[in-house]
DNA sequence: ATTAAATACGTACGACCGTACATATTTTAG
DNA sequence: CTAAAATATGTACGGTCGTACGTATTTAAT
């Protein structure tokens, strides 16, 4: 019962993977068939044969998209133990996966989001869903940090979950739009801040007065306002 | 010399509004000529004679998304004094103008710039532009409060001001997936919780309960000025 | 008054989209 | 072995996209 159907799910893991990594540089409505097949060197039917719908690859990307982000940031930030230390390790699996351009786009959820949330249907729900799973395990470990006493519990575990959230998807936002690392750092300093991972409160683009802190690379440049010609003068007030 | 420009100024300035609607819900880069003709009751050919080619309208829409964020949110927080009072009216707008939904998809900004900011071009550098001024603003209240010592300076200004932009986006996207205004009030709270303006920590279910902060008057300040035909009627579903 | 310019619309064209269908080729099932 | 099923591709079709062009009609300038 292998053969046919193995080289066939082998085939639909490509596309759904392809159609993932695309759609988190043009969103997954800007998706294309023929890009996808293009990408993958095979003709549009190929992905048709694999996928009877369009929907149905948007689906599948959903899929493989949530897939790799289990393995590169979930997974790997399982290796240590549950509240403070795991949640700290979720929050730099994320980065490192971001950093790393494991998709082209950054993350793959900020690109889609923002594109499907007010389109109703499967894709969104699935975006939802997967969304929702993934600010419960912050919660999670960050009520169990609090309850352990290694996290103030002023900010609920919810209100936390939503703030490091909110701080990960600016920065990939930020990060695209400037190609830098810098806003990564910058909200790594501001997570670390709310976390108490750090006590020290300086811009990651100063040198750390005292001895503290071993994990903050120097970020390059002081972000010395590289839009400043804005070609096509739209110009509005302020 | 009026007449005839001025009636063409007019359908540009109605083209480029509707076409910042549109964009809300769909993106910058889903919008379709024939989206923006079919809604304002006019043929493509109209939209065409107004402006040449799509990105021009992409751009004009940027234009006049900025110049709606400038009336209904900037202009209604300069009634008050620098620093952390005009701080707070600020976030306070930004919370009206969405829940109001002045463009039916929420903050325009956090629509389109997740959609652009992978893809090269004028449009997005438009964005980023607008964007950057958005984040100076609340970085310059944010260290005149500072200086003024209504605010820690724990966190830098420009820190303070991109985990304020970070929430609110947040707070967009999430009311769009959920429909409901709850995730506005938690980034409320959160904020809040940042800028010391209330002590408590509840889940934000109230209002800020006691008198005990004088200093957050609402800032829904009329704002005179023009026309709030902004958007209504989208409907539509792709 | 005549000429020039701009608006508003219709029509048309090429390109690409998603989908449906026909078709070899291969693999499983009986 | 034969029949059924699935993969991979080619081809074609209707629809929509952005754009170009033609053209009345209105306004501005001479």
């Amino acid at each position: 019962m292998d053969g046919r159907r193995q080289r066939g799910d082998r085939t639909r893991r490509a596309v759904a993977e392809q159609a993932a990594a695309l759609a988190s540089v043009h969103g997954l409505s800007g998706l294309t068939l023929s890009e996808v097949a293009g990408a993958l060197g095979v003709s549009k039917s190929s992905v048709q044969a694999a996928y009877a719908t369009k929907e149905a690859v948007q689906l599948a990307a959903v899929a493989a998209a949530t897939d790799v982000f289990v393995a590169e940031v979930v997974a790997p930030a399982h290796a240590q133990p549950e509240g403070l230390p795991r949640l700290s390790a979720l929050i730099e699996a994320w980065f490192d996966y971001v950093e790393r351009r494991v998709f082209p786009g950054g993350c793959f959820m900020v690109a889609t989001l923002a594109d499907f949330d007010s389109r109703p249907g499967p894709v969104r729900d699935a975006l939802a869903a997967s969304r929702q799973r993934w600010l419960d395990l912050l919660e999670r470990d960050a009520a169990i940090a609090q309850s352990a006493g290694h996290l103030p519990s002023s900010p609920p575990a919810a209100m936390l979950a939503f703030e490091i959230d909110a701080l990960l998807a600016a920065a990939n936002v930020s990060r695209n739009l400037s190609d830098t690392t810098e806003p990564l750092a910058l909200a790594r300093s501001l997570i670390a801040l709310r976390l108490g991972t750090t006590a020290d409160t300086r811009p990651p683009d100063m040198p750390p007065s005292g001895a503290s802190s071993p994990d903050t690379p120097p970020p390059s440049a002081p972000s010395g306002a590289s839009s400043d010609d804005v070609g096509p003068r739209v110009g509005r007030t302020a």
